[in-house]
DNA sequence: GCCTATATATAAGA
DNA sequence: TCTTATATATAGGC
């Protein structure tokens, strides 16, 4: 959008590649706000600069909850301390879940 | 953007919303794509639909070590430099397994 | 899903 | 930053 095409890698000048962060990264969470209004969806974004600043949306709550719910929803708990079971039965399941993704392959052909 | 304005409020037609909500959510995750590489920055995006289903994107490594890294910067050094171990590593495979999973049987349909 | 017509986002420039 | 010309995103309609 603008002027010009731009090439989808990273921007050389620094000048430039700043500018561009901050108008983009101003878009990407606007978009997010909306697209979280619109469709009632909870979004959470991170953003870490190329220098290590964050900047962050959570569209529902804090970050920290719904970081939790993506940890459950995938499987594990991630920043909590919470200690791991069983860690036999996760193998196991490991085991039974790749057995399944070759069956489905072989499904594809 | 399109034929006509939008109110940025919950669309009430739920086909509608539905059909919006695919939209924009692939112009998000792609915003956030161009974003990354443009301006060198880490990523991390996640969308719980409104009933319930996760969309994700972390444009470096996964997701697991995004959120470890949100949590090492705004928690301070809340689980130190606790060495990742099995367990983790377990839960991660089986979240990643359950996504190709996914993504197959889409494939079969 | 694939098409336009429009609404937005944003690259250059000042 | 603010403005302006263009590139994109996407609402409404098959």
């Amino acid at each position: 959008m603008g002027r010009g095409r731009v090439q989808m890698k990273r921007i050389e000048n620094p000048v430039q590649r700043q500018v561009t962060f901050c108008k983009r990264r101003a878009g990407l969470l606007k978009k997010a706000k909306e697209l979280s209004v619109l469709c009632d969806a909870e979004i959470g974004v991170f953003i870490f600069s190329a220098h290590g600043k964050l900047y962050e949306l959570a569209t529902k709550g804090t970050m920290q909850e719904l970081i939790e719910r993506y940890g459950k929803y995938t499987g594990g708990p991630q920043l909590p301390d919470e200690p791991m079971v069983e860690p036999m039965d996760a193998k196991k399941e490991i085991g039974m879940l790749k057995q399944e993704i070759e069956i489905l392959q072989k499904g594809l052909r």
